[in-house]
DNA sequence: AAAAAAGTTAGGGTTAACCAAATATCTTTT
DNA sequence: AAAAGATATTTGGTTAACCCTAACTTTTTT
């Protein structure tokens, strides 16, 4: 079972809260990043927890799974590479790279994402100093396992 | 009222289809190349014309509109420079290099292909050689005003 | 003018995202 | 510890984008 868009969004988006961050994942803090209702959120957490994206405890929060730790890092990877490869090569400003990569990152191949690595010396940090993940596919990527 | 990401497709398809390969377009042959019944493309037409963006004469074809054109011209100009930014900057062939515009085309926005088109001087052919489409927006663009 | 081919309509189906209102479960506060 | 307040979840929808089959209509071919 794949990923849809959006629940990417939220896999990226507690990835950077909860790893990242250090903050606490609330239904109602989630709902107020992403405008949405607790009520969206929840169902949200139900289909992420159904294909064991996240750990889901109803009433006491959410745990990402290993397998969402490494789609939330996937995901941020391209993201912060397509950031990366604008900013660098478009001269875009980082917050406008970042606006594209948003809309782009769910549709950016993993090969793709392999071709900026290489071409910028398979980075570490994105123009706005956030970490760009090793990936096993990536020939010459530094390759930190993940969790 | 915006255009779909399919409703974007038949648009830039019947695009290439009629106006650069001088194909007559039909409902059967639209539905082959794209993989749906023709009661799908039928119903596509229908939407297309409900936004006016081709003229739609039940059992007779159809043919782009003013508008219509301007969106597909759009389109493939955000395909093409895609195209060209993959293959001439992170070394793609041109064939993956479609493959990921294809996907990623409908969500970059006129802005990134206008960074892209005055990082390589305005191109006026894509890497397989088809035409890349002036801009308004784009300042150094041709800007040969569309139809 | 039939038969064949092409196109359309009618009537559905699925999936993804949302929401409001009612309900349930914490968590405070008194 | 009970009530009040805050947070979270369930229930029962809606909408939009696609897609389909089967029946029907129109055009084209023979």
């Amino acid at each position: 079972m794949d990923i849809t868009r959006k629940e990417g969004e939220y896999l990226a988006l507690v990835y950077r809260k909860q790893i990242e961050n250090g903050e606490r994942i609330t239904t109602t803090g989630l709902a107020r990043s992403l405008n949405v209702t607790p009520a969206t959120v929840t169902e949200s957490f139900q289909k992420l927890a159904a294909k064991d994206l996240i750990e889901y405890r109803p009433y006491h929060g959410i745990k990402l799974t290993k397998t969402g730790n490494t789609e939330a890092e996937k995901l941020l990877r391209r993201h912060r590479l397509l950031e990366t490869l604008f900013v660098k090569m478009l001269k875009l400003t980082p917050k406008a790279a970042c606006n594209e990569a948003a809309r782009m990152d769910y549709y950016c191949s993993d090969e793709l994402a392999n071709h900026i690595c290489g071409t910028y010396y398979h980075p570490i940090r994105c123009p706005c100093d956030k970490q760009i993940f090793g990936e096993r596919s990536c020939i010459g990527c530094a390759q930190e396992g993940g969790s």
